[in-house]
DNA sequence: CGTCTTACTGTCATTTTGACAGTAACGACA
DNA sequence: TGTCGTTACTGTCAAAATGACAGTAAGACG
């Protein structure tokens, strides 16, 4: 075809993979085995191949990092990324993905090799490579608003959890204390959030706590919102 | 080519352009006048040139369709479309972006003088070329969601508006009356919506309203929720 | 001056929120 | 067995936000 203008370029799909570890917020990184940035932090990530979509590219590098089923595991688009001189490659274009995962045991590494690692978010936003840190920074502002709207808290769980889990999700993500008791009231009055399993999870001491599922909802109605004094 | 497993693609920037015309939402849709899907009505957009970014693509592609400045409308990405066979031309991956516009007098035809016209979004819903009919459902989908957390009604007024025409945005985007009392009490008690000018505007008949100003706000605090019966 | 139309303000019952104290169920230990 | 320490859970109440509703004000027109 004629060049009449337009332009031909390479499109990456980059991923954003949130977990709550210790308490705190972490996204899993890799150590960059080549020039450019070589040696330092960077999102997962790789090319688009021919006859895939975008969403089967980010499940392929969601399975390559981390063994695990995107089909599973939370999995959204989050934005595009274009600057002409985002990469010193070339014209490179990356579509990011948002991708929310429970505590894992380990980040088990890709199959290509490349040391993965969990890293707090607070720690390492500004030090990845590319724009990768201006996609970290829309992650967690995605994932801070969807815990208002949406029920993703519950990826951030495991198959079961407990009402305390899922308060800690929402402190740890949020940066702020909640009350345990209203925090239970309104997760209770919200229809198909979560749902009983009958069990209990005895915890090192203390009291057992009832064990929950994530419920048939996706969108919280009325919204759980934060942050409604401090502005 | 060389196939080491990435893939040359072209790229596509795509505008999903609404605003408010005589109670309804509309869209500005062009007719296409070259194959494929030639004569069939989709949305605004063209290919990425080089150098140029991708917002720098969305405010071209505006100021071409419409003569208006996309620094003044509001612009934000929506999302990216990449599906194999989205584009029988070959593989072509849109990045498409939200515009709201305030009611224009006419749609002024682009220079590429394809014919542009505004089209009730309900009425074109499905009858879109490629996978436009999908980035205007999730376009609609977005502004409904922006009205209840941002100030994005202000951008489908005009300079100065007043609380009655601000009100009937949000009925004819919902598709749902609101209570006229509650609304301007929701406004006024909502810091930055929105500024008094001292001025007021005549109607053909009845009182005169007071205008207003966008207020400094972005984010709606506590936010305006549609929907809180339905459910 | 009355009437029509639209803009604006006020009241009140209900619901929701935020702050707070007390009870219940385990293991550990004496 | 019983006390203690720890965590899970429930109940109360005042303040704020919401939803439903009626009445007044300001223009044009006859």
């Amino acid at each position: 075809m004629i060049d009449r203008g337009h332009l031909q370029l390479r499109l990456t799909v980059d991923l954003a993979i949130l977990t709550v570890r210790d308490s705190r917020l972490h996204i899993l990184v890799i150590e960059r085995a080549n020039q450019p940035y070589r040696g330092q932090d960077a999102l997962p990530g790789g090319f688009l191949r021919p006859g895939e979509g975008l969403r089967d590219a980010a499940e392929r590098e969601l399975a390559e990092e981390t063994s695990l089923d995107g089909k599973v595991l939370h999995l959204e688009q989050l934005a595009t990324y274009g600057a002409p001189d985002r990469d010193p490659r070339g014209r490179v274009v990356s579509v990011a993905y948002l991708a929310i995962a429970p505590d894992l045991p380990v980040p088990a590494a890709g199959s290509d090799a490349r040391s993965a690692r969990w890293a707090p978010a607070d720690d390492i936003r500004g030090a990845l490579a590319f724009d990768h840190s201006q996609i970290l920074d829309d992650a967690v502002e995605r994932a801070r608003a969807s815990l208002e709207l949406t029920t993703l808290a519950t990826a951030f769980c495991g198959h079961e959890f407990t009402i305390g889990d899922l308060r800690h999700v929402y402190e740890v993500v949020w940066s702020v204390p909640l009350d345990p008791r209203n925090f239970s009231r309104k997760v209770a009055n919200t229809e198909g959030f979560v749902q009983p399993t009958g069990t209990k999870r005895l915890p090192e001491t203390g009291r057992p706590a009832a064990l929950y599922r994530r419920g048939p909802a996706h969108t919280l109605n009325p919204p759980l919102l934060r942050n409604a004094t401090a502005s």
